[in-house]
DNA sequence: TATTAATTGTTAATATATTAACTAATACAA
DNA sequence: TTGTATTAGTTAATATATTAACAATTAATA
């Protein structure tokens, strides 16, 4: 059991990881003036065509508080629009226009190398042990669960 | 190769699992005032008793922007010091005071204690696992490391 | 040595995170 | 039905991240 190490700590190592790969990603979303977040919001709703504001900060793990303004910039942007529920007037759903959709097409692909060259230099099983890793982290306090990672 | 389902994306699995783990650390940060990114500093600076601004955005992965404020605000608590480089003005040293190496033996131990807790449900095999995974994703751009994770 | 280039920090502008408090709408129970 | 609790979203205050531009200093080179 050494000294801990800070630089070697679980904290850290996720970070530095973060730190290594979303440069890559930023770079595309720029060339479409998107910050990251608001790359997250369209990502969601490119596979769910409406969804509740609470749901959306989950998926996309953006707190509420700070998804008010991005969503209020994506509008600005013309790329999402606000829908208030009639049946229960406190959710309010958020939908892609149809500039917002159009982005996909224009944006995943180079997205999807990114993940590709990432993904390169890892055989199968040690890509799926690390995501099985991240997964029980990420589910501590949870069930223990069995995850399988489709390729 | 199915559909790129969004929230099992590295980025996102990355995340998550910050989320996860993270608010346990800031709790105990908060019990003694500390924002985690001044946390990650005065950790440093319980390993390096002398270090340059860069170094240190380099070992607590802050943006050297950000570091201003933050540094700031720690001399402001009179946790840290600044102490310009006599042999190349250009540098800037930042050294805890002794309030601030107090804070380690008394920080330390709670921190420890969350860190023992996320790694308990882990076998060796698989912690070493997710280590090397993360370290090698953090290396991509750099040579292929072998990394000993010491225990 | 005078110029240019590189390094170290800083400032500025904008976007996002964190925490707490707050509003409006709905559910629920006495 | 009234009073209370819960839920969904927002606002506010402060801290941090991101990107670009900038100042001061030092290094490199013609």
């Amino acid at each position: 059991m050494a000294i801990q190490d800070f630089s070697q700590s679980l904290p850290m190592m996720l970070y530095r990881a973060l730190d290594e790969i979303m440069p890559k990603f930023r770079c595309i979303f720029n060339e479409f003036a998107l910050t990251e977040q608001q790359w997250r919001i369209l990502r969601v709703l490119w596979e769910h065509d409406k969804i509740t504001l609470g749901r959306l900060s989950d998926l996309t793990l953006i707190p509420s508080p700070s998804l008010v303004g991005i969503v209020d910039r994506l509008i600005k942007a013309n790329l999402i629009r606000r829908e208030r529920s009639d049946t229960d007037r406190r959710m309010i759903f958020v939908v892609a226009t149809e500039e917002g959709r159009n982005l996909e097409a224009k944006v995943m692909p180079r997205v999807n190398e990114i993940y590709k060259e990432i993904k390169e230099p890892f055989s199968m099983q040690q890509w799926g042990q690390l995501i099985d890793g991240l997964d029980q982290i990420s589910h501590l306090n949870k069930k223990t669960v069995t995850n399988e990672h489709e390729e």
